[in-house]
DNA sequence: TTTTATGCATAATTTTCTTATGTATATAAA
DNA sequence: TTTATATACATAAGAAAATTATGCATAAAA
């Protein structure tokens, strides 16, 4: 994604996150999204980003949907029910992640 | 440090953050400090606290100098000059990455 | 006396990226 | 009209950054 990759580790949630918020979506698509999101702080490579779409279909998180725009293709990925259960989970550990983050960086004096 | 690894690549800033904030601090010393702040939700590994802190002392972001607690030894870390200068770089690329967490994790929808 | 805590260190392996490469169509710029 | 950029997928090689396992050693608690 950068140089500096702190994002390592976080892409799987962020992709998930996409999906839980905007229904189908393809890969192509969901790079350009972060980056619009991030004002191009985030930007997707396509060697993190395909295999970890495959994985994910692999595993039951996502199905897919080839459709024809024109004469391009597009692969439409989307949370299954198994998925969503799963992306519940890990918006949770997001968030606690975030939070313990937040902590470390801005950490609160204690008050006696 | 956890199953769910989001924190990878960020180890090294919070260390950065640690020493910041607290000045001296040896390599147990920090792995306490976090599973503290963070109420448990990061456990730092050996296995990844003192290489990152051997390789960042050979490149002179910090400089160490080691003491006997009773019978035991620690090794104190301190961020040097550059360290310093560096620190800020490194701060500056966290709270812009954890923007970018922000922004995809709570999206503001666009008001027209 | 055995486990847990403190305190350092390193090697092997795995996970997760980056970089590079490849294919192909559509559009904008030179 | 040719070249660059954008769209859209995919994979392989390599690097980065962890985890897991192991080792040594002292101190305190169970």
């Amino acid at each position: 994604m950068k140089k500096s990759s702190l994002y390592k580790g976080c892409l799987e949630p962020i992709l998930l996150r996409l999906l839980k918020d905007n229904g189908r979506m393809y890969g192509y698509q969901m790079t350009q999204m972060v980056k619009e999101i991030t004002k191009g702080e985030l930007n997707i490579t396509e060697g993190a980003l395909y295999p970890l779409l495959h994985k994910l279909e692999e595993q039951g998180v996502v199905e897919t949907e080839t459709e024809m725009n024109g004469n391009r293709m597009r692969k439409y990925y989307s949370l299954t029910k198994a998925g969503k259960k799963h992306t519940v989970n890990a918006m949770d550990e997001m968030k606690a992640f975030m939070q313990s983050l937040e902590f470390i960086v801005n950490p609160k004096p204690i008050v006696g």
